[in-house]
DNA sequence: TAGATTGTTAATCGATTAACAATC
DNA sequence: TAGATTGTTAATCGATTAACAATC
């Protein structure tokens, strides 16, 4: 698929556009339109028309778009429509968390592999994988190439890590620190945690 | 302080100057500028001193900012000058990992109550506070006002959650769960966890 | 064919960047 | 005073919205 640039806010809007699609799915809808997923979406048929048209011409005028085809075609210009291995560095509670969040919600990731430099996680099993010590781990993703580093180790640790994702030549990384990382070729999608917490800390004190 | 309307996108860059301010705080920096500024955060420098003039004027020609005033400042708009009580529906690992998180790294926010419907989760205690069943919990709650709720239960109870936040009179609402909820009046910050995968995914799929 | 709705071009709106006078 | 850097206005850029011809 030859894409040109698209910005940042069309790509953010596109799961968006798949969960919604999937919930009329649902419902046993066979075909949508750009009016009416506007108005389950709170945006205008203009934007949704425009979004679309980045990538090609998915409907049909005078029809409409079709439910699933277009579902099908947003996973293909994710690429959700692949299966991706993953890799978890920090087995708190969170990473366990999110590790057993993807085994139970997401079939398109697999929980491949995790790190943890605590000795008494090592051995333990987390979401069907292995917890493994910094230089098993470091053995183990050179055999078993990971695509997607998810990262839940405080911030101190950050460095290190950095170090293992360019070494396992990972392909993107899913970070939860709260220190933001960006490793040079690589694309990282940051949480913010606690950008999101004080923005909304920010709503509540200005009620329009 | 009287605000007039300011875009997302501002409120969204003000934790993140907070805290890069941090930083320059504990290498023992006492002003800085704009210039400087822009180029560790990766922004322009006429961008930050917009953002920051919508509020007031906080720097000093000539001289720049002071790094630890700024800070406050911001604190101030943001509301994070103050502390919030916090509630978290839905103690699973996620939950679980949230209330540890934000006991050990936010002392502005305190993890007042817990809810879980499981049996065997109630009365143990996570981050030293009790998890309640719902009947004790909506009790609870009334003696003792949540501003913030967590929530990171499953999509099937979220309907039921939604009165729960409307009955408790809370401020806003931190939504960890798959489908975006929106309450009347309330300001809600959706987390979006498999929308910032997919996107990452996306980048994965075509690099620059 | 008539009605509906797309794909796409043009207009508008808002956010970012540049420029510069004010002033410490 | 001279140099630096802000606060603010004006210019640019990009994203959203509106309009409409194409077409199913």
């Amino acid at each position: 698929m030859v894409t040109p640039y698209v910005s940042d806010a069309v790509i953010r809007r596109l799961p968006r556009y798949k969960r919604f699609l999937r919930s009329l799915k649902l419902k046993g809808q066979e075909k949508t339109s750009s009016k009416e997923l506007a108005q389950i979406m709170d945006l205008t048929a203009s934007q949704i028309r425009q979004d679309l048209n980045h990538f090609g011409g998915f409907g049909q005028q005078g029809y409409g778009y079709n439910v699933s085809d277009l579902e099908r075609q947003i996973d293909k210009i994710l690429g959700t429509d692949k299966t991706y291995t993953m890799g978890f560095i920090g087995c708190g509670r969170l990473g366990e968390a999110l590790a057993n969040y993807i085994r139970n919600n997401e079939p398109h990731f697999k929980v491949t592999a995790l790190c943890d430099i605590r000795p008494d996680m090592q051995g333990t099993e987390i979401a069907g994988a292995k917890v493994m010590g910094q230089s098993e781990f470091d053995e183990f993703v050179k055999k078993n190439p990971i695509d997607i580093m998810v990262l839940t180790v405080p911030a101190d640790q950050i460095p290190s890590v950095e170090r293992i994702c360019v070494e396992a030549n990972v392909k993107g990384v899913w970070n939860f620190g709260l220190v933001e990382i960006s490793l040079p070729g690589i694309p990282v999608s940051n949480m913010h945690l606690s950008e999101s917490l004080e923005s909304l800390v920010y709503y509540i004190n200005h009620p329009d």
